[in-house]
DNA sequence: CTGTGTGCAAAGGGTTTGCAAGTAC
DNA sequence: GTACTTGCAAACCCTTTGCACACAG
């Protein structure tokens, strides 16, 4: 993945691409998985956390990420692959593993659709699961 | 519902029915939907909202209660009618309202199972659809 | 020039903890 | 008396905003 890559998806979704929000999308597209604002922070000194996070924010109004908050109650973002702001779903669940703390795309767990009842508008759904990860539930305890 | 139901869930979870523990629970057991420790606090003054949290850690480790969080970023809790330890899942989908920011329990749409590879172990789950709800889409935009 | 983007510092909002006094057994 | 509970205050995140300066069109 380049950064040449991250600023065209910018300017395809009608963003002006800034060395920052390249910066933004790419570290968020080579991620293994969805990272939080601090995570991002790490990645991308000596950029402010504001900078990051005005970022995110124009990054999200263009449907280019979502958010979702992780088991420890912190935003992550992840890069979005459906191109139309209608759906904006993140289309696989995610995982929390309660004794490290991570969280993890399970890309082969598709999202379960569900049925809303009449009159609801549902714009975007997200799936979190906690336990225990197979990394976490091979050591002791 | 009386407060001494709520004492007894308490006593029969192996938990000392605490003044506070049980006016917490008894407050999530009459509320109409998940409630946040800013809502407990509210409803439940001149409680400090620390030993609020207290009994709410209390409770939550002898799954009485479950916690998930909103679209808001807060934490909410709702009594959890599943009594035993190792199924602490929501049994339905919670529904945000990004216009009027309240979340509500969609009681009659059951949380879909999804299967995990090999090698996870779940022991939570929370199905989270944001959207607009039926009031909020009947007004002006 | 004018509007947009950035960095720094500080404010907010929710959650969690230290500590001393109070209560139950 | 010993262990558990509670209230108050303060600490801790993480997120968000105000403001002045830098930059692009």
């Amino acid at each position: 993945m380049r950064l040449e890559e991250s600023a065209a998806r910018l300017t395809a979704a009608g963003v002006r691409p800034t060395a920052n929000r390249i910066l933004v999308l790419h570290a968020l597209a080579v991620a293994q998985g969805p990272l939080s604002l601090a995570e991002l922070e790490r990645r991308l000194l000596p950029m402010d956390k504001s900078s990051i996070f005005r970022a995110l924010t124009v990054l999200r109004g263009a449907h280019l990420l979502h958010a979702f908050s992780d088991g420890d109650g912190a935003q992550r973002y992840e890069v979005c692959h459906c191109a139309d702001a209608e759906h904006d779903t993140d289309h696989h669940v995610h995982f929390f593993c309660q004794q490290c703390r991570r969280t993890f795309c399970m890309e082969s767990v598709p999202l379960p659709e569900v049925e809303l009842p009449e009159g609801w508008r549902a714009s975007s759904a997200s799936y979190m699961v906690s336990g225990v990860c197979p990394e976490c539930a091979g050591k002791r305890r």
